[in-house]
DNA sequence: CACCTTTTGAAAGGTATTTTCAGGGTGGTG
DNA sequence: CACCACCCTGAAAATACCTTTCAAAAGGTG
């Protein structure tokens, strides 16, 4: 009965099983897949247009129901379909017929898919600031979205001969250290850590004045990082200029990259600052950017030494293993 | 998970809705409307990782089939999807359970959506793990492109009702510590960076000893935050029971919502462990998932005191004016 | 090696979907 | 205007599918 379009053409009788949906008692095999064969998800709605006039008065409601909100229709039982659009379940899956389902159930996975596919398109609209009165969830998403464009911002603009200079004078570095002041030197203590954990001698002081005392015991062949956002952080610049001037090789992670600490860098690693917003301003927004320039970072070095920072690596795992509570239950 | 919280203690009985997901038997009238409440589509293969630890064997393998094939899968009947893992009907319904659905049914569905909208055009997001050897210009694509989906995925799978509470304890509370160690302790100190900046009240000590010690003096109408990837930190979930036993509201954030940490926590919320690659292991990227939560909780406790947070945040940023160089040339 | 806990699948028990079937329209015809 | 043939429609029966229960198996632990 599905095949009402084709009233009664010569069937070509294609010798395989057409999977004929009913009547086919599970005599055979006991595992006979079903092997169901839905239509292509998409252009529901053009369907329902084409099959309209072929369709009953009651079939058309659903028909129109299930095109016009495919999103609440795929929540639906059969039962709650028909209740919607004042019909019985005999019409809902006699609907589904028509439009080329087996029956309601595959009509419904389309819909679920169909409701997903239209969801993805008008995914990025969100793009407003974050307001006061955003709903947490929209707060979520925007967040994601802001930093998620932050990284794409930061791995566009970001330099990779610079990248890889720094890269080089790193792996090859006798002593690290890092300077950052405030969210800044969170980033450099997550540098610190990674070096270290591949065998590095590396420090990220949070005192000013002990940056600069460290500085000054720099010489040719050690590391100087700095990182700000600013870049005008005079707390940061001074120990940069100091290892500069011992002739340490300097290295400055900065959205600002002419001006200020630049001019005692080696080399420039750009951030890029997303957008600003009231609550979120720019200076809290670099630290994701900061934070996928540490990683490179990182990564690119331990490719540099992968022979001995593997095993580092494994060691250092290994060494907490026991700081963790046995896997509980389960 | 919420369950486990409660332990014993003399809760101040929050009327905070537990939004228990399955066993509401739909008691009520013949028509009532299942009201569905299906998870977030994507963020599927996340979820399954996360979870994945929580699974016993054969659930994992009906979660790695779904993950691996969600269109094929959901083309399959709860039998058939048994049959396919060589699992039982009784599993694969177990294992939609722990995945977040009601049952079968929802999660198939869900399974349609997620494949609708890979098929979407949206890339697969199958970015090949860094390798040893990659340049460096792939090696910043890949990373800026893992952390992107971890956002996404983070995003995706964070509980909003979780963060709701978590906002309200926080936004009232009349301390706050902050517990982390090594990565984690640094996340957690952006997060007490950020309250400071609103005028709260707040702490992230690094050391265990110092953390447990703090600990012992929050009581009710305090908050303490853990912070773990594995949920498993000795030395992070022992502050937070203490201070769970002390009458602290407790939040967790982690990647195993289940056990460990969790069972001393109001609170969980779930950070998404991104894929693991020899160079970057799930520890490392866990960091900008933790992050996101981190930010949102900030956002939210701002908003929600947002006449005293928005002077603190202007002060706090004239305070730092002085410690800038002069905009130099320009 | 006995005991306990956890995991697992078979089968019973429910829902949801599909099919059947008869009442009720509708339009045509005498 | 009465009647008939046809098809639309929904109620209820039949079936397929999903969920729950329960006892056996597997895996630890003392």
């Amino acid at each position: 009965m599905k095949e009402t379009a084709g009233g009664d053409r010569p069937v070509p009788a294609p010798a395989d099983a057409p999977t004929a949906p009913a009547a086919t008692p599970p005599v055979a095999p006991p595992v006979a897949p079903p092997a169901r064969s839905a239509p292509a998800p998409g252009a529901l709605a053009a369907k329902v247009r084409t099959l309209a006039p072929s369709m009953t008065r009651s079939m058309q409601r659903v028909a129109e129901a299930v095109a016009g909100d495919p999103a609440g229709s795929a929540a639906l039982t059969v039962t709650g379909l028909a209740e919607r659009t004042g019909t019985s379940e005999a019409t809902v899956v006699r609907t589904a017929r028509i439009l080329g389902y087996p029956g309601y159930r595959d009509l419904r996975l389309a819909l679920a898919a169909l409701a997903a596919e239209q969801a993805a398109g008008r995914a990025p609209a969100v793009t407003a600031d974050i307001a006061v009165d955003d709903p947490l969830p929209a707060v979520v998403a925007k967040l994601a979205q802001e930093e998620a464009q932050c990284l794409a911002d930061t791995a566009a603009a970001l330099d990779t001969a610079q990248l890889e200079a720094a890269v080089t004078a790193l792996a090859g570095a006798r002593r690290i250290d890092v300077y950052g002041i405030g969210a800044s030197n969170l980033v450099g203590q997550d540098l610190v850590q990674k070096l270290l954990r591949i065998g590095l001698i590396a420090h990220a002081p949070a005192d000013p004045h002990l940056a600069v005392t460290n500085a000054v015991q720099l010489r040719a062949g050690d590391v100087a990082v700095a990182i700000t956002h600013s870049g005008r952080t005079t707390d940061v610049i001074e120990p940069l200029r100091v290892a500069f001037e011992h002739g340490a090789t300097t290295l400055a992670i900065t959205g600002r990259p002419e001006g200020g600490i630049a001019q005692y860098a080696d080399h420039v690693l750009t951030t890029s600052s997303a957008r600003e917003s009231e609550l979120r301003p720019a200076a809290m927004s670099s630290r994701t950017s900061q934070l996928l320039v540490v990683d490179c970072l990182f990564i690119g070095v331990a490719q540099r030494t992968y022979e001995s920072a593997a095993p580092a690596l494994s060691a250092s795992y290994e060494a907490l293993a026991h700081r963790h509570a046995p896997r509980s239950p389960r």
